[in-house]
DNA sequence: TTGAAAGCGTTACCAT
DNA sequence: ATGGTAACGCTTTCAA
């Protein structure tokens, strides 16, 4: 006998449907002590007849306070991303948290749209956001705000620090022979990336040339193709960097199919990389730190403790040496 | 002049800290108009001095409700359920949902202890779950719940019908002239996968014997061991079908270091089948639709629509034809 | 064992 | 422009 919601049912109707009182019917749900069996049976007889489902907002108004997040990824799609979230939802998990997931298609549309709706939902946002800060401060009005991978002012941020890590790698490079070494970037910013700018410092430090640099779109076919233009190009490269894994991938692809004898080294240390074959080197970040550092950074701001800061807050990349180079 | 909260800040506390009533402050934060710039601004600046934030509880049990429903995905590191979750997330953003996600970490013991908190956090769950029928209802208390991948009379559920998908592998495969074809099972369960049963079936239809079965890790060097074995034992077999894209890719990477000539064929069709190379033929899920299918039941549920039901509820596997086959 | 009343923090309606 | 009062749905005291 279920019935249509057009009117929510509350813990008054089932009372007069099973003839008892609210806190009758209360008891009865939550397994309190003290009713007679049989009440307790009609009651809960007239709750599943009637569909009654309890409003999770008066309970939450009445009962010690669950703490919930939100967590902003721009594509959960991508491999890092997902690690980022696998790694804030254990973490939040090992707190007792609910985690609110939105993924923003990569849209500042999206972004707006979540931002609206995220403050009557959650405790606090963590996450990747292309908004400006005066947006992001106008929708947030005072809650916690944790940012991934970008500064600012304004926000608490987890810093990435990948200038030692991408030093290493070309150091590595360089140990084993190579000098001309080339790199794919991002290509959909404006600027060239740090990553770029990163390895530029590493390369300086050998008196190495840097010309040698191809954008890529963000896809294994996006590194591939820009394999092959780089190397059109550049024909003496015989290493490159890249932005990311994905499009280190990409270029594993077209130097197996040109038959090509050439290093690569990607950026990001995705499990994925261990999919190709050669496994993938990689400047690895530690996405686990991350998500857990974010949601650590949360819970301060959350209980108004002191928050981190400074060094704390930076998580460094790491050669992780695999097969690729 | 931030404070630590020990007693929650409410409304009050702002109001008279700012020396109006709740109700001005409430304007005040929610920009209605009909207020006093000059008020507006003094109330915003003891709200933010006193770190103010409105509770959400409160504030849901008074404006137009919004929904908000559990995804339970056992591990979202396995590609599989990264690309259901995505599917789920965006249906229920389109529906202006929200979604609190819980990763179970593939255990029981995880499985009940999300249950046991869902239930105040959302109005429905959509997922997997190893938990029998009777825990599950004992824990959602009539909560609309949509299962995914598993059969239950006592639940909505999305059904998985691989038959014609993976009759259409085999057909592929003996059409190209296969006869001794193998499978790589999963070995995690008591009894021989719903896979298995649709690849003996297929093999069936054409005679062909399905002696040559392993049972492989779920991971890719699980899959490479496997094949390794199979190999060992049945020398003959020119091509096999594995459980999952994962044993396959896995199983691709045996092949190349063998420099051996074999077909192989997946299951999911994940997107990470066109990161190896040769890309992965799979018999393909539509995870999508998986995730779009699931949300749309809930929505049902939860408005006392009429149900999807039978055909409705399935979703079919297809071949899907790439380089590795 | 059961019920009446109070209160959680917020917004809406109606005065002022 | 601002404040008083009621109401949202639930749980928790405290009496009966």
């Amino acid at each position: 006998m279920t019935q249509k919601l057009t009117q929510r049912i509350t813990i008054n109707d089932v009372a007069s449907a099973a003839g008892v009182s609210r806190q009758t019917v209360s008891r009865a749900l939550n397994d309190k002590g003290e009713i007679d069996r049989e009440t307790k049976q009609r009651v809960l007889d007239a709750a599943r007849d009637l569909g009654y489902r309890p409003s999770r907002f008066a309970r939450g108004l009445v009962r010690p306070d669950t703490t919930s997040i939100g967590l902003v990824i721009p594509d959960l799609l991508n491999p890092f991303f997902t690690e980022v979230a696998a790694a804030a939802l254990e973490a939040a998990r090992a707190r007792g948290w609910h985690v609110v997931v939105y993924d923003t298609a990569d849209s500042l549309e999206e972004e707006r749209g979540t931002l609206q709706v995220i403050g009557t939902q959650v405790d606090a946002v963590v996450g990747y956001f292309s908004l400006s800060e005066a947006e992001l401060d106008e929708h947030t009005r005072g809650m916690p705000v944790v940012l991934i991978g970008r500064q600012s002012p304004r926000f608490s941020s987890i810093r990435i620090e990948g200038a030692a890590g991408v030093r290493s790698a070309v150091d590595h490079l360089v140990s084993a022979g190579h000098r001309r070494i080339g790199m794919l970037d991002y290509a959909n910013r404006a600027d060239p990336s740090d990553r770029h700018a990163w390895f530029c410092a590493a390369m300086a430090t050998h008196g190495l040339a840097t010309d040698a640099v191809t954008t890529a779109a963000q896809s294994v076919a996006g590194g591939a193709e820009a394999l092959v233009e780089l190397l059109d190009r550049h024909p003496d490269v015989t290493a490159v960097f890249t932005f990311n894994d994905i499009i280190a991938i990409g270029a594993l692809r077209t130097v197996r199919r040109l038959g090509r004898e050439l290093a690569v080294i990607g950026f990001d240390g995705l499990q994925l990389g261990t999919v190709v074959d050669p496994e993938l080197t990689s400047v690895a970040l530690d996405t686990r730190r991350i998500g857990a550092l974010a949601v650590e950074q949360a819970a301060r701001l959350l209980a108004g403790a002191e928050p981190l800061a400074g060094d704390d807050l930076v998580v460094q990349a790491v050669l992780l040496l695999r097969e690729s180079a």
